[in-house]
DNA sequence: CTGTTAGCGCCTTCAG
DNA sequence: CTGAAGGCGCTAACAG
């Protein structure tokens, strides 16, 4: 592997130009740039990261903290966020948390312990304030994603307007008992903070309309699990005829438990859920978006910019729901 | 942040050892490695990443090269490999190539650029023989996974078995006229090898069978293809009564095309998939399984084990497929 | 505009 | 077992 003094010996200009030329910062005469540039495509010459980011303190990479990859958000959102990190040039690392947050420290730990990224995106879970605090103290700015935290720049979904987006459109369209089926906090309390507020948004848009809120039905937040519970919520004599899930994937195991139950939807059954995954076309689901794609990419937009010119800005975004009428719902 | 050099003032040693005691690498008194280790601790010491590599050449990171990480193949392959990367204190950079392989030449140059990673698990396309053997020369190990590479180690399906065992699952229940429907080779041509694989085993077991294999029926491998085409392949009159899917995600689409169409399955219809994708279950989806997960971890260990002790290896295991009987298959 | 001189923080011979 | 010295490859001042 060529270095860049062979680079710059075959250039015949010192390591420090040949650095200036190679990465453009100062100036450098045009001639010269020239030559280093064709010595170093002549060497094949590629900087060693480490020796750049030793010197620089910078490493060219961010890290992604998000839990359970394997899902339709995060999975989503990953995509964008790599899609805009290789057009600025960035590597993305990831630390998975899986479900739950059991290895939340140890990560948080580790990626600290190196020094290996420059910027941190957090999704899903909530910084706490000593994460934040300790981002803040080695330097790595952070943005949150989905669940935002004191001081730190954060987007995500409105999600208790999801909520009331849904359930009004079931109101709207005459629906009275209307059941709300959440995902879990079963796993950890302290985290599913946009279940809680799409729960609220829903309970908030039953008091308005003079309804009582039913009770959440809660089970993991897998199409599976909502599935087996779909199935018994369905069998039952007084069952609803109009449920909001608080996700897709939810609201999919509903669906799919109404068919083999052989309820027709939407007439025997209505069901809104919340993402837009992309299935819900092909279940003609009636749901409220978001893009987590497109979120992806515009935070790492974000942090680039920031890395430049650090801002300082510790704004909470939050991003509007749009409801997506399909053929889930019909009214009461 | 306290550096190597602290450390070693403050236990009132070198700090060559302070660097043996921390490392674990050359001999120290257990007295001063003790002393070594309170230091470090009490000033929170971190050893800067950038500086180890450049010292010794190692990253302690390793790449992923994916295509569509918001597909469940790979983003559940992920979470292994990333459960895995954990444990053995690893990091794991992401190299997103998206759906086709646009990016495919900028990305490989660009993580090759930064010697950012100590090895590559590369996954769904193969590897081509350039960068196979730019790889070596670089002195990165790679191995495979979902299609193999010459010279490199790769475990993959065995996926014309995979496609042998569904179709004679459907020749076994008396079923003749068996539909093979394909996740594209349109995006391109080189990619796809599973898929072609499984359409071979369809093809063969059918022959076996004394039959004539149908023409396979192609559009892009997702869900909401899958349904619009399904939608019109079985409102035709003389529509199969039996596929075999490329994918769990075909199948579900062609699943929820019954549904819409009012088709009852199995009766009218029997389906088998290939995966066993999280909502397979669900689905009540017939379907031959692989684990990516599993494979994940066990690409990592081997990975790890062969970064330490360079074997050389470059078999090909192909990985047997299991059928999973469920509820969307009857005889004819 | 360009070369020289110091490091960035750690590991690793080589002596002792 | 331990310390001193040099180097990994690059960039950032500072002169010129």
């Amino acid at each position: 592997m060529a270095v860049i003094d062979d680079v710059a010996r075959l250039a015949g200009v010192s390591k420090a130009t040949a650095s200036r030329a190679l990465s453009g910062r100062g100036s450098v005469a045009d001639a010269t740039r020239q030559r280093v540039l064709k010595a170093a495509a002549a060497l094949d010459f590629r900087a060693s990261p480490a020796a750049v980011s030793l010197a620089t303190g910078r490493t060219g990479a961010i890290g992604v903290l998000a839990p359970a990859i394997d899902t339709w958000y995060v999975s989503t959102l990953l995509r964008g966020i790599a899609e805009a990190a290789l057009a600025h040039d960035l590597d993305i690392v990831l630390y998975d948390l899986g479900r739950g947050a059991a290895m939340r420290e140890r990560v948080f730990e580790r990626f600290l312990q190196r020094h290996h990224i420059d910027a941190l995106i957090s999704t899903t879970f909530a910084l706490t304030h000593r994460e934040v605090s300790r981002l803040a103290s080695i330097g790595i700015p952070a943005v949150a994603l989905g669940d935002g935290a004191a001081g730190v720049r954060s987007w995500c979904l409105d999600d208790e307007r999801a909520g009331t987006l849904a359930t009004e459109h079931l109101l709207s369209l005459g629906h009275r008992r209307i059941v709300h089926v959440g995902g879990s906090t079963v796993l950890d309390e302290s985290l599913f903070a946009a279940e809680r507020l799409r729960e609220r948004g829903y309970q908030r848009a039953m008091r308005a309309a003079g309804l009582e809120p039913m009770p959440t039905l809660l089970h993991d937040p897998t199409a599976d699990a909502s599935y087996s519970h779909a199935l018994e919520l369905l069998r039952s004599p007084d069952r609803p005829r109009a449920v909001f899930a608080a996700t897709d994937e939810i609201a999919m195991g509903i669906l799919l438990a109404a068919r083999t139950l052989g309820l027709r939807v939407p007439f025997d059954l209505s069901v809104v859920g919340v993402d837009d995954h992309a299935y819900a076309a092909a279940f003609d689901l009636t749901t409220v978006r978001q893009d987590p794609r497109e979120h992806g990419e515009r935070v790492v937009d974000w942090l680039v910019a920031d890395l430049a010119a650090p801002s300082g800005d510790t704004t909470h975004t939050l991003i509007d729901p749009e409801l997506v009428p399909r053929g889930s719902v019909a009214p009461a």
